[in-house]
DNA sequence: GGTCGCCTGGTA
DNA sequence: TACCAGGCGACC
């Protein structure tokens, strides 16, 4: 359950359940977790009160009383459990973390490439991370700054959680048809406009799927991925996939441009209307 | 820049 | 049985 608003919803989830509660013990149960957490790390996090959860793009960062952190990515499909120790391990049960105060927090993820790492008290934890989504500080023109260093296609860039934290692969396709902006625009070549356009996307993108998980719940609609051969819901063109840096790729070639002027890095043709004025924080 | 590996399950 | 998958770091 990887992206933003699904990560923002499990750290409020988690912060609820173990802010101010004592870890009483700490358990992995796949080998590749296990290969990550020696076992006297584990064992040295027993007696540790939470202080709180913090979220950071996707990742999970629980701030332990000695000043330790225990950090967590949920990858493709990773999610907390919150049970107690009378009820049965889920069937992907990965993680299980039991506190005082009774819950136990389980981390399922079916193909286990979840990561739970701890950092030592006062390390510094540079995750190398762009401004959230929301941040006031990102505007159209700071991203349009982080996209001029960019060569690659565009929706390359928005992967790069350097340039805003938190996209993912559905999100960044849903953001491109919902600011009519062609995949394979080259990041660099945006215009200011673009920018803007793409930005406003990107938080209504966000903001629609926050508290619901988008393969649920009609707010969450998704208008491109996994949509292929379906009909655009704009111009009714069939939608197409295509992979870009090892990942699908979704979008209308009708609405969303025509790639080939635009991604030879010369300069985009004439705007299209921008259709859609919603307020942004 | 692009590709691969990590893991395992669901689906065609 | 083969292919695909919401992420990301290591590698060329």
């Amino acid at each position: 359950m990887p992206e933003l608003p699904e990560v923002e919803r499990a750290t409020a989830l988690l912060r609820d359940a173990i802010v101010g509660a004592t870890l009483i013990q700490a358990e992995v149960l796949h080998p590749s977790l296990k290969r990550r957490l020696p076992r006297g790390a584990l064992q040295s996090l027993s007696s540790t009160r939470v202080e709180r959860v913090e979220r950071r793009g996707k990742h999970q960062l629980v701030h332990l009383g000695d000043g330790r952190v225990l950090h967590v990515h949920f990858r493709m499909n990773g999610d907390w459990i919150f049970d107690t120790d009378d009820d049965p391990l889920p069937r992907f049960a990965r993680a299980v973390f039991h506190f005082s105060n009774g819950r136990r927090v389980v981390l399922e993820d079916s193909r286990a490439l979840s990561t739970i790492d701890v950092h030592p008290s006062g390390s510094d934890l540079s995750l190398d991370l762009g401004p959230e989504p929301y941040d006031s500080a990102l505007t159209p023109s700071t991203f349009l700054a982080g996209l001029r260093r960019r060569r690659t296609p565009i929706k390359v860039a928005l992967l790069d959680q350097r340039i805003i934290a938190g996209l993912g692969n559905i999100y960044a396709s849903e953001a491109l048809w919902r600011a009519k902006l062609s995949p394979k625009l080259i990041a660099s070549s945006l215009t200011l406009p673009q920018a803007r356009r793409l930005l406003v996307a990107i938080r209504a993108v966000i903001r629609r799927a926050t508290g619901g998980r988008y393969t649920q719940s009609e707010n969450a609609r998704l208008d491109v991925y996994d949509r292929e051969d379906a009909l655009c819901r704009r111009c009714r063109t069939p939608i197409a996939r295509f992979v870009q840096a090892g990942r699908s790729t979704y979008y209308c070639p009708y609405c969303q441009g025509s790639e080939k002027s635009k991604t030879l890095s010369r300069r985009p043709r004439a705007r299209r209307s921008s259709g859609r004025s919603s307020q942004e924080h």
